[in-house]
DNA sequence: AAGAATTCACGAGTGAGGCA
DNA sequence: TGCCTCACTCGTGAATTCTT
């Protein structure tokens, strides 16, 4: 995956540095501030680095640019303190953590998370039909119980092939049923599942159109970003590229962005 | 329509640490 | 010694989508 970075110029990365903690002094060292972090951003991916485009958490943590993850990254200081800090900002459920397309982790703030769940969630009318069935007998099992630890939700649910559960565990994140509630440590490592709906009951039930929903997602983006190259927006949500054009036309049209090139938008402010 | 780029699925490797 | 368990990267090859 050559990444052929394009060059963006040297005051949209300063922004970026400014606006992704990309910056020592602004540093992410505790849970609190790392929600902050999120409820700044509205979205950012947890654990990777400056190989991919996008806001991230462990880059916050490590206040620099080029943030490079080692190859032993659990012996590494700040990727254990990133992991740390992902692991209890999940546990107090503030914001949201889960996959999204392209099976990527990603935090979210609660005020979008109506919008991305506007995009990919599913009503209940619609699971029937659109849920495969380990991910049904899944959703079934923890309607009642609420939240279960990996492996006893396999067992309950009757999905005991692992590939098979990771994916319909998966498919129910990418549909805002499922997230990832707590990481316990001991006595055994798992995670703990719970029902999206457990935590962000309020935000499931608020609705927002498409348009809306593609705006707004588009909007934090390029706020923290300064300027988007062609398909980068897409690439960071996994929107799909007619999608993301939607929302950054929206900016334009409103007068937030203005386009600079085909799929280049640029924050008006900046000039 | 051809060629390029991206995505997807899959598996291996990475760490820890208690347990069989 | 291998098992369990996660998120991530990287490689491969195939499929899909985008660009020109």
């Amino acid at each position: 995956m050559t990444v052929v970075q394009s060059p963006l110029p040297e005051e949209i990365e300063v922004h970026r540095d400014r606006a992704w903690c990309r910056e020592p002094d602004l540093r992410i060292e505790e849970p609190l501030a790392a929600e902050r972090f999120i409820d700044l951003v509205g979205f950012c991916s947890a654990l990777t680095d400056s190989r991919r485009p996008g806001p991230s958490l462990y880059i916050a943590i490590c206040g620099r640019r080029d943030a490079h993850t080692p190859r032993n990254f659990q012996k590494d200081q700040e990727s254990s303190l990133a992991w740390t800090i992902k692991d209890e900002v999940i546990r107090r459920g503030r914001v949201y953590y889960g996959k999204l397309r392209g099976s990527r982790s990603i935090f979210i703030t609660r005020r979008l998370v109506p919008h991305f769940n506007a995009l990919s969630g599913l009503t209940r009318k619609q699971e029937q039909s659109s849920l495969s069935q380990p991910a049904q007998d899944i959703l079934k099992v923890l309607r009642k119980e609420w939240e279960m630890s990996t492996r006893d939700l396999r067992g309950a649910s009757g999905v005991n092939d692992r590939s098979a559960f990771t994916k319909a565990i998966d498919e129910l994140q990418r549909v805002f049923k499922v997230i990832p509630g707590e990481i316990v440590y001991e006595p055994k490592f798992t995670y703990i599942w719970t029902l999206t709906e457990s935590r962000f009951r309020d935000e499931l039930a608020t609705s927002v159109s498409r348009e809306e929903a593609l705006k707004e997602i588009a909007r934090a983006y390029l706020a923290g970003a300064g300027m988007t190259l062609r398909g980068e927006l897409a690439r960071v949500t996994g929107l799909s590229n007619p999608d993301a054009g939607i929302g950054n036309w929206a900016l334009v049209d409103e007068g937030f962005a203005t386009r600079a090139a085909p799929g280049v938008y640029r924050l008006k402010e900046l000039g």
